[in-house]
DNA sequence: AAATAATACAAAAACGTTTTGGTCAACCGT
DNA sequence: ACGGTTGACCAAAACGTTTTTGTATTATTT
């Protein structure tokens, strides 16, 4: 099965098969044509080791998952969709990716799965999801030279790569169309502001109210993470506290499906007495009740856009600072909000 | 930073340095204890690549991820806290998960992608989830004496290392527990037959009809995929025939939640009108309305036992067939099910 | 005290590629 | 007809481990 047979049976030498069968120029075309064809016949699959070793190439992409939230066993369904996306375009090329789940979301431990992904030589280049405010992977990445493309942006001197939601956009249209149905008490329920998108975020809708001469209350921005659990918490301090809302933007669908489960037992009906809205469209918005307004931030279509742009970083057909990609967002109405209730 | 490096620092040979890393005992304990702080000094970490080459084995295991159903972009939530429990106790022992995720359900494609694993020689072992009754994987698997553990059983005349959930029992459980209700015509939504979850679900689900003299009636077992929209769909027909059902036993939460989606649609009070019952016990089950009856099957747990019998399988500590592992279900009861309308 | 066994280390081969640095012949322009 | 270029191929080195086999030295047995 290994390239001394394949260049034996052939009556070739070695370097020549390999040469054909890495697409250089340096092999007439006939011979390419013949070693290509009994390369299929025989089943001649190269060793990932031995081409690793010979070529420092490992063909492989490492990415860690984080979890949806503390002590949450599963990936936030974003991050598999993302991934779903960025594993069909580097399927083509031939890459895999080499994954580590973590079953905590712990910034130290990431890190230290990242280093060895990167100083033990496993990959070829990292994906770097959920990308912090200050991301210290950002720098590893860089310092050992190691091709990296990050979903979400970051505050980080250098110019690198990256792949992105508007979800300054998303959250910035999300809050005008609470404050054109009539709201000013209009809370958020935000992803913790250590993370970059979360940042984005809290931007676009200050920025909705500020626009609109709304001053914005920090009674209002609540952080949280990322599941029905948490929505469900903060949703229910909001309801207790002196001035309730009347609208509440939720970081995710989970935490508007838990922050309207928090209203129902408070008697209140979404959509009517308080509007909630979700962000990420998942596949539950659509039947919960009401049906969840929310924003689609297309995660499978970032995927591919950061799948390719690992290859064309790979391929050094572009350089970090020239591979940006800035998804739009659609809003997705539906029936959990609409003016507030004295309007 | 390589081996040889180190051996020259340490005036040892190459061979001694490798065995006393490798908890060989052909070494001295003190010169392997020096060897061990050197090499944590020096920040030594073997290349993967040429380790590979060396001993054959790849420190991967490989997996294929399925995605939720068909033209879904994400996997299902079951897989990912099941990837996170095998990468849990995978890491400990250095091990990695080379996974590809499939966007669409495609058994050929599948099939493809573990051969090239397998063939490949990419990994030292492969996770089979999401079982077929007559699953080609294993038998590819088998041939090429590749170690597997698989997430499901399936019908194959040899021995193999399985983990499961106990499927029928769960479907006995939530059965039998409409039947007390007072229920008699139950539907279930179930997944396709080909995968053997479903059909263990199926015969829990018979039996326990059986058991109390209720004839199973094949216009109330239907199948679908995994889906909201899929529960949705198949609820709303159930509910437009002749003889609705007044207990729904569903597949996934997900398809509960699509499920709820259609009664209420036609008016119908979930809990008291109709009896909805999930699987899986998502973090969303608790948040719908009403907090949905389910069964928690203990992916995150299932993981780390599949990650513990791969470990054990590559140590030759035992063998396939002496490794079984059938995690217990429990029951949530919740707001969802309920005696029907008539009692 | 000699024979045997155990211990601690080392030399060298093997793993299967890619890469480097050629060689040789045919073709080119002048 | 001559030096220079190009095209097509090859030999050998390199990659960094593990594994196999070998060899002193020391300990144990009889």
């Amino acid at each position: 099965m290994s390239i001394v047979l394949l260049a034996r049976d052939l009556g070739l030498s070695i370097s020549t098969v390999s040469r054909a069968l890495n697409g250089y120029t340096d092999v007439s075309p006939a011979t390419k044509q013949r070693i290509m064809k009994r390369a299929k016949e025989i089943g001649y699959r190269p060793n990932p080791g031995a081409r690793r070793l010979g070529s420092g190439k490992t063909s492989a992409i490492g990415v860690i998952l984080p979890s949806a939230g503390d002590g949450v066993h599963f990936v936030d369904s974003i991050y598999s969709s993302l991934l779903g996306g960025a594993s069909l375009e580097l399927e083509n090329e031939g890459y895999h990716l080499l994954a580590t789940i973590q079953t905590r979301s712990d910034p130290v431990r990431e890190l230290s799965l990242y280093e060895n992904f990167i100083r033990g030589s496993w990959v070829d280049a990292v994906l770097l999801v959920r990308t912090r405010v200050n991301d210290p992977r950002i720098d590893l990445a860089r310092k050992a030279h190691m091709p990296f493309v990050t979903y979400g942006r970051t505050e980080s001197p250098h110019p690198y790569a990256w792949v992105d939601t508007d979800n300054e956009k998303a959250f910035y249209l999300t809050t005008r169309r609470q404050i054109e149905f009539g709201h000013r008490q209009i809370a958020l329920l935000n992803a913790p502001l250590e993370f970059y998108f979360a940042r984005l975020r809290e931007q676009g809708y200050v920025r909705a109210l500020t626009e609109q001469g709304i001053a914005h209350d920090p009674l209002l921005m609540l952080n949280g993470d990322l599941t029905e659990t948490s929505g469900y918490a903060l949703c229910r301090s909001l309801l207790l506290g002196a001035t309730p809302p009347t609208a509440i933007l939720c970081a995710t669908d989970a935490m508007a499906i838990g922050a309207i489960a928090a209203c129902r037992e408070r008697g209140l009906v979404v959509g009517r007495d308080i509007s909630i809205v979700g962000y990420g469209n998942s596949s539950g918005a659509a039947y919960c009740d009401p049906p969840l307004t929310t924003v689609d931030h297309k995660a499978f279509e970032n995927g591919r856009h950061i799948g390719q742009s690992v290859l064309r970083l790979l391929r050094h057909e572009l350089k970090p600072a020239d591979i940006h990609y800035l998804e739009p967002v659609v809003l997705v109405p539906r029936k959990s909000d609409g003016p507030p209730p004295s309007a």
